[in-house]
RNA sequence: GUGAUUGUAGCUCAGUUGGUUAGAGCGCCGGAUUGUGGUUCCGGAGGUCGGGGGUUCAAAUCCCCUCAGUCACCCCA
C-alpha cells in the first residue's frame, strides 16, 4: 500500500465531517442572522493579485499552480540558466492558490463595485491553502469563516462584532475570552516615544507578549534599537490595567484619545446587552496582521490551551492594493480547525454526532420488495432511513444497524410476515415489540419525532 | 527555512547487551447461537519491521543515506 495524502491535508470520515459541518453551520447562522450575504472566490487567483499582499514570508507560503502547456519554453534562457527560482516563478506560474479570504474579497469589491451597495456586509467560509510546514493545530489545507463589512465607520459593526463573537461562541458551549483594543492607542503610543517609523516592528514585538514575556518583548525591542527610557514608557503601557490610566497617558497624543474614545463607544453600544462571555480590554492586545488601524478583537479560549481561535479588526483601506475607491470597514474571522479541535477536546462534539436512522431489516428475499416499499415510505415522511440490502444473517444485520448508529430497527421476518406484522426494536433499550404492518410507518414517525 | 523526535499487523504499541519461527491489546473474519447487536468464550486470517546500502556467522536492534509522519521555532488560523 503506497497511497497517501500530500503534506498538511487531511480526509475527513463522515463522523468528523457530520461535526466540522455543525460548527460551520453554526457560524453561517448567525452571520446570515447579523445581516451578512455569503460570496465565494475561486481557489485560485491571478498570482499578481496574491503576490506582495502578505510580505516575503507570505509569498514564499503561496502554492503557486503550475503553467498549462509547454511551460518550460516560455522561460527566458538565461533565467532557466540562473536557476533562480524566484525571477523564474513568474515564467512558469500565472496562478496561486487563495492564502486568505480577505485579498480574495478586497479584490471581489474592487471588480463589482458597480453590482455591491455600501455598507456591504459579507460572509465567506472557504479552504485555503499556505505552504508552511504543519503541525498541531496548523494545516496546509484549512477553513477559514470570514464576516466582513465594507463602506461604513459607524462603531456599531465594532459592536456587532463582539456580539457575533459572544453568541456563537456560547451556542458553540464554549466558553471564551473576548479582548478588545484599538491600533490607535499603539499608534500614540509609538508617537510618544519617537519611534512612530517602528510602529509595525513594535507591534510584532508587543504581540508576542503573550508568548515570551515581557523579558521577551524587552529584547526584541532592545535589538530594535530602542532605549531603556523609551521601553520603560512601553512597560508603563502594557501594565496598565484600566483604560483611564491609557488616557493619562496619552493627554497629548490625539491619536491616542481617539482610540481611547472609539473603544469607549464600542463599550456604549454594549451597554445594556449581556454578554455570555467575558469581554475585556486588553492594551496589550496588538495582532499581526498590519492592515488594521482601528479596533482590534481577539478570543481565546478560557477552557483549553490553544491559540487565538477568532480575531478581527477595523481597517482603513482594503482596496488601496487594487487602486480601487478607498473602502474601509471591520471583519471577523473565526478559526474554525482549532474550535473543532478545543470542542472534541471537550467532548462537545460527540452529541453532534448524525441523528441515528432506521434500518429496515428483511430475513428473506420474499418481502425484500415489502421493505423497499415501507422504506420509500419512510423516507417520504422525512426520516432518515435504510434498508440493508439483502436477507443476511440476523447478527450480521443487527451488528450493521449498531455500526451506523441506528436507533430504531424494523425487522420483517416470517413469522410478522404470516400475522401481517412488523417487529420494532428500539436499539437503545433493547426493548421490541410487534405492531401491525399498517401501522410500523406511522408509528415509527411518532416514536422518532 | 531552522531544530528535535518517531516509523514494527487495519489501529495503539511491546520487542532485553544484536541470537531460533517478531509479540500483545483493540479491530476484522468464523464458530458457540441456521431470528437478535452493543457483553462473554473459543478459533482464524493478517507483517517487504518505512525504503536503500553497510558492519556481522547472525540486524527490527549497530552505522550511513533517503523518504514519510509528528512536535517546536519563524510566521500564522
Amino acid at each position: 500500500m503506497n497511497v497517501g495524502l500530500p503534506k498538511g491535508t487531511r480526509d475527513f470520515g463522515p463522523e468528523e465531517l457530520f461535526k466540522r459541518r455543525y460548527i460551520f453551520n453554526t457560524i453561517q447562522k448567525y452571520f446570515e442572522l447579523y445581516g451578512y450575504s455569503p460570496i465565494e472566490t475561486p481557489s485560485m487567483e491571478n498570482l499578481s493579485t496574491l503576490l506582495g499582499k502578505y510580505g516575503d514570508e507570505g509569498d514564499q507560503l503561496l502554492f503557486k499552480v503550475l503553467n498549462n502547456g509547454d511551460y518550460l519554453k516560455k522561460v527566458p534562457g538565461d533565467i532557466l540558466a540562473d536557476k533562480d527560482s524566484t525571477k523564474a516563478t513568474k515564467h512558469l506560474a500565472k496562478r496561486g492558490l487563495r492564502y486568505d479570504l480577505t485579498i480574495p474579497f478586497a479584490r471581489y469589491a474592487v471588480m463589482h463595485r458597480n453590482d455591491i451597495n455600501l455598507p456591504f456586509k459579507r460572509y465567506q467560509i472557504q479552504p485555503v491553502w499556505r505552504a508552511d510546514r504543519p503541525q498541531k493545530g496548523r494545516y496546509q489545507e484549512f477553513f477559514q469563516c470570514d464576516a466582513d463589512v465594507i463602506g461604513a465607520d459607524s462603531l456599531q459593526y465594532e459592536a456587532e462584532c463582539v456580539l457575533l463573537f459572544d453568541q456563537v461562541f456560547a451556542e458553540l458551549g464554549l466558553r471564551v475570552d473576548i479582548r478588545i483594543n484599538n491600533r490607535k492607542l499603539l499608534s500614540a503610543l509609538c508617537q510618544k516615544i519617537n519611534a512612530f517609523d517602528q510602529l509595525s516592528s513594535i507591534t510584532t514585538a508587543i504581540d508576542k507578549l503573550d508568548k515570551v514575556g515581557f523579558e521577551g518583548v524587552q529584547n526584541i525591542l532592545e535589538k530594535e534599537g530602542l532605549s531603556h527610557d523609551q521601553i520603560n514608557t512601553i512597560e508603563q503601557y502594557l501594565n496598565a490595567e484600566h483604560l483611564q490610566e491609557i488616557a493619562d497617558m496619552f493627554q497629548h497624543e490625539e491619536e491616542g484619545q481617539q482610540g481611547i474614545s472609539e473603544i469607549n463607544q464600542v463599550y456604549t453600544f454594549l451597554d445594556g446587552k449581556t454578554l455570555q462571555n467575558k469581554l475585556t480590554f486588553d492594551p496589550t492586545l496588538a495582532r499581526g496582521l498590519s492592515y488594521y488601524t482601528g479596533a482590534i478583537l481577539e478570543v481565546r479560549s478560557s477552557e483549553a490551551e490553544m491559540g487565538s481561535i477568532g480575531g478581527g479588526g477595523r481597517y482603513d483601506n482594503l482596496t488601496a492594493l487594487f487602486g480601487g475607491e478607498k473602502l474601509g470597514g471591520m471583519g471577523i474571522s473565526f478559526g474554525a480547525e482549532r474550535i473543532y479541535d478545543i470542542m472534541e477536546e471537550l467532548h462537545l462534539l460527540d452529541k453532534a454526532q448524525m441523528e441515528a436512522p432506521v434500518l429496515i431489516l428483511t430475513l428473506d428475499e420474499k418481502y425484500h420488495a415489502y421493505g423497499f416499499d415501507i422504506l420509500q415510505q419512510l423516507r417520504a415522511k422525512g426520516i432518515r432511513s435504510d434498508l440493508y440490502p439483502s436477507g443476511a444473517k440476523m447478527k450480521k444485520q443487527m451488528k450493521y444497524a449498531n455500526r451506523i448508529n441506528a436507533r430504531y430497527i424494523m425487522i420483517l421476518g416470517p413469522e410478522e410476515w404470516e400475522n401481517k406484522e412488523i417487529a420494532i426494536k428500539n436499539m437503545i433499550t433493547g426493548k421490541q415489540y410487534n405492531v401491525n404492518i399498517d401501522d410500523a410507518v406511522d408509528i415509527i414517525l411518532e416514536k422518532t419525532e
